[in-house]
DNA sequence: CTATACTTCCCAAACGTTCGTAAGGTTATA
DNA sequence: TATAACCTTACGAACGTTTGGGAAGTATAG
Protein backbone atom coordinates (compact mmCIF):
# COMPACT_ATOMS: atom_id res chain seq x y z
CA UNK A 1 0.00 0.00 0.00
CA UNK A 2 2.90 2.20 0.84
CA UNK A 3 4.64 1.69 -2.90
CA UNK A 4 1.41 2.22 -4.79
CA UNK A 5 -0.16 5.54 -2.76
CA UNK A 6 2.45 7.13 -0.79
CA UNK A 7 3.10 7.38 2.56
CA UNK A 8 0.61 10.08 3.13
CA UNK A 9 -2.03 8.56 1.27
CA UNK A 10 -1.94 5.75 3.29
CA UNK A 11 -4.18 5.94 6.65
CA UNK A 12 -3.39 3.93 10.12
CA UNK A 13 -7.05 2.88 8.87
CA UNK A 14 -7.17 2.47 5.72
CA UNK A 15 -3.96 -0.30 7.04
CA UNK A 16 -5.94 -1.31 9.59
CA UNK A 17 -9.05 -2.58 7.35
CA UNK A 18 -6.51 -4.04 5.25
CA UNK A 19 -4.88 -6.72 8.08
CA UNK A 20 -8.60 -6.46 9.67
CA UNK A 21 -7.85 -5.25 13.15
CA UNK A 22 -8.71 -1.77 14.68
CA UNK A 23 -6.67 0.84 13.74
CA UNK A 24 -5.48 1.11 17.97
CA UNK A 25 -4.38 -2.70 17.44
CA UNK A 26 -1.82 -1.68 15.17
CA UNK A 27 -0.71 0.85 17.98
CA UNK A 28 0.27 -2.64 19.68
CA UNK A 29 3.11 -3.67 17.47
CA UNK A 30 4.54 -0.21 16.25
CA UNK A 31 4.50 2.95 18.28
CA UNK A 32 3.75 5.24 15.29
CA UNK A 33 3.16 5.56 11.79
CA UNK A 34 6.59 6.67 10.87
CA UNK A 35 8.33 3.61 12.58
CA UNK A 36 5.89 1.42 10.99
CA UNK A 37 6.47 2.68 7.95
CA UNK A 38 10.63 2.87 7.97
CA UNK A 39 9.99 -1.11 9.08
CA UNK A 40 7.99 -1.81 6.33
CA UNK A 41 11.21 -0.43 3.89
CA UNK A 42 13.42 -2.63 5.59
CA UNK A 43 12.21 -5.90 5.22
CA UNK A 44 10.75 -4.93 1.79
CA UNK A 45 14.27 -5.03 1.52
CA UNK A 46 15.81 -7.05 3.23
CA UNK A 47 15.23 -10.23 1.03
CA UNK A 48 16.69 -8.93 -1.93
CA UNK A 49 20.32 -8.79 -0.93
CA UNK A 50 20.44 -12.70 -1.29
CA UNK A 51 18.87 -12.98 -4.66
CA UNK A 52 22.29 -11.94 -6.12
CA UNK A 53 24.70 -13.72 -4.13
CA UNK A 54 25.22 -16.32 -7.16
CA UNK A 55 26.23 -13.68 -9.74
CA UNK A 56 29.36 -13.07 -8.04
CA UNK A 57 30.82 -16.45 -7.86
CA UNK A 58 34.37 -16.29 -8.37
CA UNK A 59 34.60 -18.59 -11.51
CA UNK A 60 32.69 -16.30 -13.45
CA UNK A 61 34.31 -13.83 -16.04
CA UNK A 62 33.37 -10.12 -15.72
CA UNK A 63 31.57 -10.00 -18.58
CA UNK A 64 29.31 -13.11 -17.37
CA UNK A 65 28.61 -11.76 -13.98
CA UNK A 66 27.51 -7.93 -15.87
CA UNK A 67 25.24 -10.60 -17.83
CA UNK A 68 24.02 -12.58 -15.14
CA UNK A 69 23.42 -9.25 -12.82
CA UNK A 70 21.64 -7.49 -15.41
CA UNK A 71 19.80 -10.51 -16.23
CA UNK A 72 18.89 -11.00 -12.51
CA UNK A 73 18.34 -7.39 -11.72
CA UNK A 74 15.76 -7.01 -14.64
CA UNK A 75 13.86 -10.40 -13.48
CA UNK A 76 13.65 -9.00 -10.01
CA UNK A 77 12.58 -5.58 -10.76
CA UNK A 78 9.80 -7.15 -12.91
CA UNK A 79 8.95 -9.59 -10.68
CA UNK A 80 7.98 -7.85 -7.89
CA UNK A 81 7.23 -4.26 -9.21
CA UNK A 82 6.32 -3.06 -5.37
CA UNK A 83 9.78 -3.11 -4.21
CA UNK A 84 10.46 -1.19 -7.43
CA UNK A 85 8.03 1.92 -7.07
CA UNK A 86 9.24 1.38 -3.18
CA UNK A 87 12.83 2.07 -4.31
CA UNK A 88 11.58 5.31 -6.07
CA UNK A 89 9.36 7.06 -3.76
CA UNK A 90 12.46 6.72 -1.65
CA UNK A 91 14.40 8.28 -3.47
CA UNK A 92 11.85 10.65 -4.66
CA UNK A 93 11.58 11.63 -0.97
CA UNK A 94 15.12 11.64 -0.34
CA UNK A 95 15.35 11.44 3.62
CA UNK A 96 18.82 12.38 4.17
CA UNK A 97 19.29 10.00 7.22
CA UNK A 98 17.33 7.28 4.96
CA UNK A 99 19.38 7.77 1.98
CA UNK A 100 22.21 7.42 4.08
CA UNK A 101 20.75 3.99 5.64
CA UNK A 102 19.43 2.56 1.95
CA UNK A 103 23.62 3.00 0.85
CA UNK A 104 24.92 1.64 3.53
CA UNK A 105 23.18 -1.03 5.09
CA UNK A 106 21.26 -2.42 1.79
CA UNK A 107 22.90 -1.12 -1.46
CA UNK A 108 26.45 -0.69 -0.47
CA UNK A 109 27.31 -4.76 -0.97
CA UNK A 110 26.23 -4.97 -3.89
CA UNK A 111 27.40 -2.28 -5.28
CA UNK A 112 30.66 -2.73 -4.98
CA UNK A 113 30.72 -6.48 -6.75
CA UNK A 114 29.78 -4.19 -9.61
CA UNK A 115 32.32 -1.91 -9.13
CA UNK A 116 34.77 -4.17 -8.93
CA UNK A 117 33.17 -5.59 -12.59
CA UNK A 118 33.08 -2.51 -13.82
CA UNK A 119 36.93 -1.63 -13.54
CA UNK A 120 37.76 -5.00 -15.07
CA UNK A 121 35.94 -4.13 -18.08
CA UNK A 122 36.10 -0.69 -18.45
CA UNK A 123 39.28 0.09 -16.82
CA UNK A 124 39.68 3.35 -18.73
CA UNK A 125 36.73 4.52 -17.54
CA UNK A 126 34.88 6.01 -13.97
CA UNK A 127 34.12 2.79 -12.80
CA UNK A 128 31.10 4.90 -10.35
CA UNK A 129 29.51 6.48 -13.64
CA UNK A 130 29.98 3.06 -15.03
CA UNK A 131 27.76 1.06 -12.29
CA UNK A 132 25.01 3.56 -12.21
CA UNK A 133 24.53 3.32 -16.10
CA UNK A 134 23.90 -0.34 -15.15
CA UNK A 135 21.78 0.38 -13.01
CA UNK A 136 20.28 3.07 -15.08
CA UNK A 137 19.24 1.23 -17.65
CA UNK A 138 17.77 -1.83 -15.87
CA UNK A 139 15.77 0.35 -13.54
CA UNK A 140 14.84 3.28 -15.96
CA UNK A 141 13.20 1.25 -18.69
CA UNK A 142 10.73 -0.35 -16.25
CA UNK A 143 10.25 2.72 -14.18
CA UNK A 144 9.18 4.40 -17.55
CA UNK A 145 6.63 2.03 -18.66
CA UNK A 146 3.27 3.55 -17.71
CA UNK A 147 4.86 6.81 -19.60
CA UNK A 148 7.02 4.35 -22.00
CA UNK A 149 3.76 2.28 -23.44
CA UNK A 150 2.16 6.10 -25.03
CA UNK A 151 5.35 6.65 -27.24
CA UNK A 152 5.60 5.98 -30.62
CA UNK A 153 7.48 3.00 -31.27
CA UNK A 154 6.37 0.66 -28.31
CA UNK A 155 5.82 -2.70 -28.96
CA UNK A 156 4.31 -5.41 -26.19
CA UNK A 157 7.41 -7.74 -26.48
CA UNK A 158 9.50 -4.51 -24.63
CA UNK A 159 8.03 -5.77 -21.39
CA UNK A 160 9.74 -9.11 -21.41
CA UNK A 161 12.58 -9.49 -19.44
CA UNK A 162 14.68 -11.14 -21.49
CA UNK A 163 14.41 -8.76 -24.74
CA UNK A 164 15.39 -5.90 -22.43
CA UNK A 165 18.18 -7.53 -20.98
CA UNK A 166 19.27 -8.51 -24.39
CA UNK A 167 19.01 -5.22 -25.60
CA UNK A 168 21.03 -3.55 -22.42
CA UNK A 169 23.14 -5.89 -22.62
CA UNK A 170 24.86 -5.54 -25.82
CA UNK A 171 24.89 -1.95 -24.98
CA UNK A 172 26.83 -1.95 -22.55
CA UNK A 173 28.98 -4.41 -23.50
CA UNK A 174 30.06 -2.72 -26.37
CA UNK A 175 29.37 0.95 -24.92
CA UNK A 176 32.20 0.18 -21.72
CA UNK B 1 5.76 22.58 -3.82
CA UNK B 2 4.13 19.54 -5.35
CA UNK B 3 7.48 18.40 -6.95
CA UNK B 4 9.17 18.76 -3.18
CA UNK B 5 6.29 16.91 -1.11
CA UNK B 6 3.94 15.69 -3.46
CA UNK B 7 0.38 15.85 -3.88
CA UNK B 8 -1.36 14.40 -0.92
CA UNK B 9 1.55 16.40 1.40
CA UNK B 10 0.86 19.66 0.37
CA UNK B 11 -2.53 21.11 1.84
CA UNK B 12 -4.65 24.33 0.50
CA UNK B 13 -3.26 25.72 3.43
CA UNK B 14 -0.27 25.17 3.04
CA UNK B 15 -0.66 26.78 -0.73
CA UNK B 16 -2.31 29.63 0.65
CA UNK B 17 0.31 30.59 3.19
CA UNK B 18 2.97 30.35 0.24
CA UNK B 19 0.92 32.73 -1.94
CA UNK B 20 -0.11 34.99 1.18
CA UNK B 21 -3.61 34.29 0.61
CA UNK B 22 -7.06 32.78 2.27
CA UNK B 23 -7.07 29.35 1.44
CA UNK B 24 -10.45 30.39 0.00
CA UNK B 25 -9.07 32.59 -2.29
CA UNK B 26 -7.15 30.11 -4.17
CA UNK B 27 -10.90 28.69 -4.66
CA UNK B 28 -11.63 31.79 -6.96
CA UNK B 29 -9.08 30.86 -9.33
CA UNK B 30 -9.25 26.74 -8.91
CA UNK B 31 -12.38 24.54 -8.65
CA UNK B 32 -10.47 22.24 -6.33
CA UNK B 33 -6.79 21.19 -5.37
CA UNK B 34 -7.07 18.22 -8.58
CA UNK B 35 -7.60 20.90 -11.10
CA UNK B 36 -4.76 23.15 -9.71
CA UNK B 37 -2.32 20.83 -9.45
CA UNK B 38 -3.23 19.24 -13.34
CA UNK B 39 -2.14 22.97 -13.98
CA UNK B 40 0.18 23.28 -12.01
CA UNK B 41 1.71 20.56 -14.17
CA UNK B 42 0.95 21.65 -17.35
CA UNK B 43 2.58 24.52 -16.40
CA UNK B 44 5.82 23.23 -15.52
CA UNK B 45 6.12 21.22 -18.42
CA UNK B 46 4.65 23.92 -21.17
CA UNK B 47 8.14 26.08 -21.34
CA UNK B 48 10.08 22.71 -21.61
CA UNK B 49 9.24 21.87 -25.45
CA UNK B 50 11.00 24.73 -26.95
CA UNK B 51 14.66 23.97 -25.19
CA UNK B 52 15.12 21.60 -27.56
CA UNK B 53 14.22 23.58 -30.80
CA UNK B 54 17.92 23.88 -31.50
CA UNK B 55 19.18 20.54 -31.15
CA UNK B 56 16.86 18.81 -34.00
CA UNK B 57 18.22 21.48 -36.61
CA UNK B 58 18.74 19.79 -40.18
CA UNK B 59 22.31 21.08 -40.78
CA UNK B 60 23.68 18.65 -38.16
CA UNK B 61 24.60 14.94 -38.64
CA UNK B 62 22.53 12.69 -36.28
CA UNK B 63 25.61 12.17 -33.98
CA UNK B 64 25.51 15.49 -33.34
CA UNK B 65 22.35 15.78 -32.62
CA UNK B 66 22.63 13.06 -30.00
CA UNK B 67 25.49 14.82 -28.61
CA UNK B 68 23.42 18.23 -28.47
CA UNK B 69 20.23 16.00 -27.05
CA UNK B 70 22.12 14.68 -24.39
CA UNK B 71 23.73 17.88 -23.39
CA UNK B 72 20.67 19.82 -23.23
CA UNK B 73 19.03 17.28 -21.63
CA UNK B 74 21.58 17.17 -18.75
CA UNK B 75 21.60 20.48 -18.73
CA UNK B 76 17.94 21.25 -18.28
CA UNK B 77 17.34 18.35 -15.28
CA UNK B 78 20.06 19.92 -13.82
CA UNK B 79 19.19 23.74 -13.80
CA UNK B 80 15.55 22.73 -13.33
CA UNK B 81 15.55 19.43 -10.28
CA UNK B 82 12.05 20.34 -9.38
CA UNK B 83 10.83 19.45 -13.04
CA UNK B 84 12.66 16.46 -12.65
CA UNK B 85 10.91 15.42 -9.79
CA UNK B 86 7.88 16.43 -10.74
CA UNK B 87 8.14 13.86 -13.70
CA UNK B 88 8.99 11.12 -11.06
CA UNK B 89 6.40 11.83 -9.23
CA UNK B 90 3.68 11.49 -12.24
CA UNK B 91 5.20 8.48 -13.34
CA UNK B 92 5.14 6.89 -9.49
CA UNK B 93 1.59 7.65 -9.35
CA UNK B 94 1.13 6.41 -13.02
CA UNK B 95 -2.37 7.63 -13.43
CA UNK B 96 -3.30 6.13 -16.47
CA UNK B 97 -4.88 9.60 -18.11
CA UNK B 98 -2.19 11.90 -17.36
CA UNK B 99 0.31 9.27 -18.59
CA UNK B 100 -1.75 9.46 -22.15
CA UNK B 101 -1.84 13.04 -22.05
CA UNK B 102 1.98 13.56 -20.92
CA UNK B 103 2.69 10.93 -23.73
CA UNK B 104 1.19 12.76 -26.74
CA UNK B 105 0.83 16.65 -25.64
CA UNK B 106 4.46 16.84 -23.82
CA UNK B 107 6.76 14.19 -24.62
CA UNK B 108 5.82 12.90 -28.33
CA UNK B 109 7.33 15.43 -30.49
CA UNK B 110 10.63 15.32 -28.93
CA UNK B 111 10.79 11.46 -28.45
CA UNK B 112 10.12 11.42 -31.96
CA UNK B 113 13.09 13.13 -32.98
CA UNK B 114 15.16 11.12 -30.84
CA UNK B 115 13.42 7.52 -32.54
CA UNK B 116 14.75 9.20 -35.90
CA UNK B 117 18.03 9.55 -34.59
CA UNK B 118 18.17 6.73 -33.18
CA UNK B 119 16.94 4.89 -36.51
CA UNK B 120 19.88 6.11 -38.20
CA UNK B 121 23.21 5.37 -35.54
CA UNK B 122 21.53 2.09 -35.10
CA UNK B 123 19.61 0.97 -37.78
CA UNK B 124 20.04 -2.95 -36.71
CA UNK B 125 18.46 -2.03 -33.05
CA UNK B 126 15.23 -1.94 -31.45
CA UNK B 127 14.77 2.79 -32.15
CA UNK B 128 12.34 2.36 -29.28
CA UNK B 129 14.74 0.60 -26.51
CA UNK B 130 17.52 2.86 -27.80
CA UNK B 131 15.35 5.83 -27.43
CA UNK B 132 14.62 4.88 -23.93
CA UNK B 133 18.14 3.75 -23.34
CA UNK B 134 19.43 7.52 -23.93
CA UNK B 135 16.33 9.29 -21.17
CA UNK B 136 17.56 6.74 -18.74
CA UNK B 137 21.19 7.04 -18.81
CA UNK B 138 20.48 11.37 -18.30
CA UNK B 139 17.59 11.02 -15.90
CA UNK B 140 18.90 8.23 -13.61
CA UNK B 141 22.34 8.86 -13.11
CA UNK B 142 20.00 12.58 -12.00
CA UNK B 143 17.17 11.25 -9.99
CA UNK B 144 19.62 9.07 -8.14
CA UNK B 145 21.87 11.25 -6.88
CA UNK B 146 20.45 11.45 -2.99
CA UNK B 147 21.41 7.67 -2.79
CA UNK B 148 24.29 7.52 -5.30
CA UNK B 149 26.39 10.71 -3.09
CA UNK B 150 26.78 7.72 -0.20
CA UNK B 151 27.82 4.94 -2.55
CA UNK B 152 31.39 4.04 -2.83
CA UNK B 153 33.34 5.49 -5.67
CA UNK B 154 31.23 9.18 -5.40
CA UNK B 155 33.23 11.86 -6.12
CA UNK B 156 32.10 15.59 -6.43
CA UNK B 157 32.97 15.94 -10.31
CA UNK B 158 30.18 13.35 -10.95
CA UNK B 159 27.78 16.25 -10.06
CA UNK B 160 28.71 18.54 -13.04
CA UNK B 161 26.51 18.35 -16.00
CA UNK B 162 29.97 18.16 -18.37
CA UNK B 163 31.22 15.50 -17.08
CA UNK B 164 27.97 13.30 -16.72
CA UNK B 165 27.45 13.93 -20.47
CA UNK B 166 30.87 13.31 -21.60
CA UNK B 167 30.35 10.01 -20.18
CA UNK B 168 26.69 9.31 -21.08
CA UNK B 169 27.75 10.48 -24.85
CA UNK B 170 30.68 8.19 -24.73
CA UNK B 171 28.69 4.90 -23.72
CA UNK B 172 25.85 5.58 -25.79
CA UNK B 173 28.53 6.43 -29.06
CA UNK B 174 30.31 2.87 -28.49
CA UNK B 175 27.59 1.31 -27.01
CA UNK B 176 24.85 1.89 -30.33
C1' DC C 1 -20.09 64.48 -12.62
C1' DT C 2 -22.43 61.64 -9.82
C1' DA C 3 -25.22 57.70 -8.56
C1' DT C 4 -26.00 52.96 -9.27
C1' DA C 5 -25.15 48.33 -10.56
C1' DC C 6 -22.11 44.81 -11.49
C1' DT C 7 -17.78 42.29 -11.36
C1' DT C 8 -13.46 40.86 -9.49
C1' DC C 9 -10.70 39.71 -5.71
C1' DC C 10 -10.17 38.27 -1.36
C1' DC C 11 -11.20 37.30 3.71
C1' DA C 12 -12.95 35.22 8.19
C1' DA C 13 -15.49 31.66 9.70
C1' DA C 14 -17.31 27.39 9.54
C1' DC C 15 -18.86 22.95 7.34
C1' DG C 16 -18.31 17.89 7.64
C1' DT C 17 -14.70 14.54 7.25
C1' DT C 18 -10.57 12.21 8.10
C1' DC C 19 -6.29 12.16 10.17
C1' DG C 20 -2.73 10.15 13.87
C1' DT C 21 -3.00 8.74 18.23
C1' DA C 22 -4.46 7.84 23.33
C1' DA C 23 -7.18 5.87 27.08
C1' DG C 24 -9.41 2.33 29.09
C1' DG C 25 -11.71 -1.88 28.86
C1' DT C 26 -12.41 -6.86 27.26
C1' DT C 27 -11.13 -11.33 25.82
C1' DA C 28 -7.91 -15.18 25.00
C1' DT C 29 -3.77 -17.57 26.27
C1' DA C 30 -0.30 -19.22 29.46
C1' DT D 1 -3.32 -14.35 38.09
C1' DA D 2 -0.74 -12.04 34.55
C1' DT D 3 0.27 -10.72 30.07
C1' DA D 4 -0.57 -10.18 25.37
C1' DA D 5 -3.83 -9.13 21.75
C1' DC D 6 -7.37 -6.53 20.44
C1' DC D 7 -11.58 -3.75 20.88
C1' DT D 8 -14.62 0.68 21.18
C1' DT D 9 -14.55 5.27 21.84
C1' DA D 10 -12.83 9.68 21.70
C1' DC D 11 -9.52 13.58 21.37
C1' DG D 12 -7.66 17.52 18.97
C1' DA D 13 -5.74 18.81 14.79
C1' DA D 14 -5.71 19.18 9.95
C1' DC D 15 -7.95 18.28 5.81
C1' DG D 16 -10.72 20.04 1.29
C1' DT D 17 -14.24 22.94 0.54
C1' DT D 18 -18.39 26.28 1.12
C1' DT D 19 -20.71 30.31 2.66
C1' DG D 20 -21.55 35.05 3.00
C1' DG D 21 -19.80 39.23 2.80
C1' DG D 22 -16.61 43.31 2.24
C1' DA D 23 -13.51 46.25 -0.42
C1' DA D 24 -12.01 47.92 -4.74
C1' DG D 25 -12.47 48.72 -9.50
C1' DT D 26 -15.25 49.29 -13.81
C1' DA D 27 -19.26 50.12 -16.62
C1' DT D 28 -23.69 52.19 -17.31
C1' DA D 29 -27.28 55.57 -16.80
C1' DG D 30 -29.18 59.99 -15.36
Amino acid sequence: MFAKKGFSSVSMRHLSKAVNMSPAAIYHYFPDKNTLYLETVKYAFADKEEAFSVVWQDNHSAKTKLVLFVTSLIQELTLDPMFHTLILREVVDANPERMKMLANDIFKEQFCFLLSVMKEIAPEKDEHLSAISVLSLCKHHLEMQPLRQHLPGWKHEHEQPDVLAKHVIELLLKGL
